[in-house]
DNA sequence: AGCACGATTAACT
DNA sequence: GTTAATCGTGCTC
């Protein structure tokens, strides 16, 4: 049933790849010992200090230490003294880099994420970055976990191939505070659902 | 030591 | 469309 997480070379890239090619992988946490998954189809990349949107901005500090970290590993952080934000970490190991998994396609575990989402209609279980986090209860305590192993209960499988014409691509959102060219660089990857062939235990919004 | 603000969300009017 | 929630972080004094 479970397959090999995606390993270290997927993610030891580019950003701007590794952005691209995580939509329509499959995340996977394990609660209690049951499968709670779902197809990533929003992606959104951060890279480096010289972006103002990313934390890196600020440059090497305790809380930034995760992006400076191994590619595969999560990076995870706290906002608006409400949420949470999973992030995986990209490119060499001192390089900052990540990429913000801002919505999933829940496909496994659905009474666990409705559970979990219990006041939030069943679009919105997971089409928010703190909302997949909600409904998979990632918190802080998987900072700096490694993806790229089933230890740490929390991981990415490969699935299907998104093609690029089913991929819509804009600028990120949520930083209009950011100078340019930051603010509208257009880093942001979305899996248009209209067109993507969807995988046969997907579940719709 | 104090302060302004944030890679958002839900619950309002 | 607007706004409160709620607190860690990084910057200034």
């Amino acid at each position: 049933m479970t397959l090999s997480p995606l390993p270290v070379s997927f993610y030891n890239r580019s950003v701007l790849h590794v952005t691209r090619e995580l939509l329509g992988q499959r995340l996977v946490r394990l609660i209690d010992g049951q499968r709670v998954a779902g197809y990533i189809i929003e992606t959104e990349a951060y890279q480096g200090e010289s972006d103002l949107a990313c934390h890196a901005r600020a440059g090497r500090t305790p809380r930034t230490e995760a992006l400076y970290g191994p590619p595969g590993h999560a990076y995870v952080y706290f906002i608006y003294g409400v949420h949470w934000m999973l992030n995986c970490v990209a490119e060499p190991k001192d390089q900052p880099a990540a990429v913000l998994i801002r919505a999933i396609l829940p496909s496994e575990g659905l009474d666990c994420i409705a559970a979990r989402r219990k006041q939030a209609r069943p679009r919105d279980w997971t089409n928010g970055p703190a909302r997949l986090c909600q409904a998979l209860a990632i918190d802080g305590t998987f900072n700096e976990v490694d993806l790229t192993s089933t230890q740490g209960q929390l991981w990415i499988e490969p699935g299907p191939a998104v093609t690029e014409s089913s991929i819509i691509i804009g600028p990120r959102v949520g930083i209009s505070n950011v100078p340019e060219p930051w603010r509208s660089i257009p880093w942001r990857f979305q899996v248009d659902l209209k067109t993507w062939k969807l995988p046969p235990d997907a579940k719709p919004f």
